[in-house]
DNA sequence: ATCCGTGCAAATACTTTGCATTTAC
DNA sequence: GTAAATGCAAAGTATTTGCACGGAT
C-alpha cells in the first residue's frame, strides 16, 4: 500500500488517545483488544482479521468482534480488494479512499479531497455521491496497462 | 437493477448464437449447460450462482463450473455488490458498467462511454485506467443522499 | 461481585475440488 | 466408444454465533 502525502490523519493520535475514547463509551480494556488497536496503530496498510489473530496469537472470533465493535465506534474501516478477504485499517479523521491496479496488486491510498473532482463528475453525470472507502477505484496503473489491457 | 438505455448489447443476440460459439469451440451442451445460459438470457440483472441452482434444479458445482467456463469464453461476467456472492451476468460486445447505492440497493447498469469522462479524469490524476465492471462505483443515489449523508 | 470479553467449538455462507457415474458427441 | 460434464460429498475459506469460563472494573 502506497500512501500518497496527503492521506488525512488519523481520527485519535495514539493507542493511548483512543483507548481513551474507548474507556469514556464504557467498554473495558481486554488484552485482545489492546493488542488489536496496538497492531493497527503500528500497520501501514490495511490488514486482514485473520493475520491479525495469527500474529497477536488471539482467536479470530475475538478480532473480528473488536474490530466490528471498533468500526462501529469509528475507530476503524475496511475496504475490499479483490477477493481477498476484508482488510481493516485505523479511520481517520475523513475518510481515506483507495485505487487498486489489478495488474500488480498495488494499493493508493489517497485523501478524499483528490476525489472530489471525479466525485463530482459522477454527481453531474449520475446523481451518485460516489465513496471509495469500502470497494476501491479498481483498475490498472500506468505501470500494468501498456502490458496487459488498451495501452491507450 | 436499471439498465440505461444505452447499455451496449450483448456479445451474442441469443441462445443459439451463444451455443454455436460454444460448440466451435469444441464444448458439449449439456441440459445443465444450456439451462444455465439460457437463464442468463432471459434475466435482465446480475444473478447469483446459488439462485441459478436452486430456480434450475442443477447442482451448485456445476452451476459455478459452467459459469466460470462461460466467463473463461468471454460470454459472461461477474460483478459484487456490496457484501453478497457475487453475480453472473451475460456480457456485452463491450463491459458494462455498475453504480450501487448503498442506500436503497438500487443497480444501474451503464455503458462504458457514459463513464469515459469520469475514467478520463482518473487517469490524469491518477495514472490509472479505472474500470467498473467487477466493482461498481459505490455511493449514495440522489434520493438517498439527504436521508442518509451529508445533503451538500 | 458484576458482567463484559474471551477462547473454543460449531454453525453459516460462498466457492472449489475429488471422484464415480452419466451423457453428449 | 471416448472424453467431457454431471451430481454428490467433502474440503476450503471467510465470517458469525453460542456458551461456559476468566478477567477488568
Amino acid at each position: 500500500v502506497t500512501h500518497a502525502p496527503d492521506v488525512p490523519p488519523l481520527a485519535f493520535e495514539d493507542v493511548a488517545s483512543a483507548v481513551r475514547a474507548l474507556r469514556a463509551s464504557g467498554l473495558r480494556l481486554s488484552t485482545p483488544r489492546r493488542l488489536v488497536l496496538e497492531a493497527l496503530f503500528s500497520t501501514d496498510g490495511p490488514v486482514a482479521a485473520g493475520d491479525l489473530a495469527r500474529e497477536l496469537a488471539i482467536d479470530e472470533s475475538s478480532v473480528y468482534r473488536n474490530l466490528e465493535l471498533l468500526e462501529q465506534r469509528g475507530l476503524v474501516r475496511h475496504v475490499h480488494l479483490g477477493h481477498t478477504p476484508g482488510l481493516y485499517a485505523l479511520a481517520g479523521t475523513r475518510e481515506t479512499e483507495y485505487l487498486h491496479c489489478e495488474g500488480c496488486g498495488r494499493v493508493t491510498a489517497v485523501a478524499p479531497e483528490r476525489l472530489d473532482p471525479v466525485r463530482e463528475r459522477i454527481r453531474e453525470d449520475f446523481g451518485y455521491r460516489a465513496r471509495f472507502t469500502h470497494f476501491p477505484i479498481v483498475g490498472l496503473c500506468d505501470r500494468c496497462a501498456p502490458s496487459r489491457g488498451a495501452p491507450r
